[in-house]
DNA sequence: TAGATTGTTAATCGATTAACAATC
DNA sequence: TAGATTGTTAATCGATTAACAATC
């Protein structure tokens, strides 16, 4: 697991911007591009060249002065702090539309996310497949978990239960939580939990146009 | 339009938090309740109660000291500002899964987003309706957009379409869009984007739970 | 009136930007 | 060597928190 530099406090803002690099910089190397300075990859992300650099910087020095970063080097060592370099197990708990879409969804597994179960409480669906990864009973959370090795829980049932599956999931041994229900969930510390929250989107673009002059 | 007191600048982060307050009091009010403090709002969202008194202290002065919020009217101030107390006329670009589970999702309506049109390019898809909203071929978008009157576009679509698609929004005469497709897209500054990266997500609890000790 | 809670100013904290020495 | 670009320190900017007077 790679550390950061002195066990300083890493912000938030930082992590997040993470991601974006790497995902950056895969486009990058695919497109055959091997150096890659701040400033370019700073314009094609729309983040300053400085954040960048100071992002970096908290984890190590990975650039060469005067020359730039070697995208797939700065790629494996972003992906290295992203923790990237392994296999997440993940699980999605409810399929109703938006479910059915993440389940759906191709690019979670070459970053190394599988998806290992799916769960619901429709009689309907258990036991049919998406992708070939089976429906299972809601109540049948905390043994298919813990065989299955799942570390990673997508929340996709209505705000109502969120937080009951929510504790469930925790129950059962889950370490992070993505949650789509629009509400609030309690989880222990241990517990990191994303929300993504599609109700607010649209409100807050309304905002803006509103006060369009 | 709700004007802001006193022409000052309002923070980003007091704009994302707006549509949490009108959520939550919206839930509140269906609970029954009539009159909220900062305190108990605070905890419902996760939010302390300072930062709630000010936020909304920059848009005027909602509550009634000594006594908290009355759960109704403040909803009504906060919808004002949000610009919810009309309308919005939207389309979906893109019917792959993401797209079909959006133009499913129920919860739009109630706040005053009324999907108009889906587009796509498969000839398979056009002529059909998801919900009773017709999908149309892209090369159409211009004429439907301003005949049906829509204001937001929402981006689903690969993400290297992604900004061919917002160039053509922007054509024909879009105001906001919100963004799936995880890239950055560009638009004049008179448009409006919120991207909604959902290949973030997954990294991000990735680095939290790798450095779990 | 006494207790509660707002609205707002001041203090603190954290994140971004600017500047530049180091060095490839 | 000269030019380019990193890594890092210092300065600035913005957002959150604390404190408290105002008042219901």
């Amino acid at each position: 697991m790679k550390e950061n530099k002195e066990n300083a406090v890493i912000s938030k803002a930082t992590i997040d911007r993470l991601p974006l690099y790497y995902r950056t910089l895969k486009l990058s190397q695919e497109e055959g591009i091997e150096i890659i300075s701040s400033e370019e990859l700073g314009r094609k992300i729309g983040v300053t060249p400085e954040q960048i650099r100071k992002d970096l910087s908290a984890f190590g020095e990975f650039g060469k002065k005067g020359v730039g970063y070697y995208v797939r080097e700065l790629m494996r060592n972003i992906g290295e702090i992203l923790g990237l370099n392994r296999t997440w197990n993940i699980a999605i708990v409810g399929v109703g539309h938006l479910g059915w879409a993440l389940a759906n969804y191709a690019n979670f597994s070459p970053q190394g996310f599988q998806l290992r179960a799916i769960f619901d409480i429709d009689p309907e669906k258990i036991g049919r497949y998406i992708n070939e990864v089976e429906i299972f009973h809601i109540d049948t959370m905390n043994e298919i978990i813990s065989a299955r090795d799942i570390q990673i829980g997508i929340i996709t049932v209505p705000a109502d239960h969120a937080q009951n599956i929510a504790d469930r999931l925790v129950e059962a041994g889950i370490k992070g939580i993505w949650n789509f229900a629009p509400i609030k969930i309690d989880v222990p510390p241990n517990v990191h939990v994303i929300s993504e929250d599609l109700s607010v989107g649209l409100s807050s673009i309304s905002y803006y146009i509103s006060r369009q002059h």
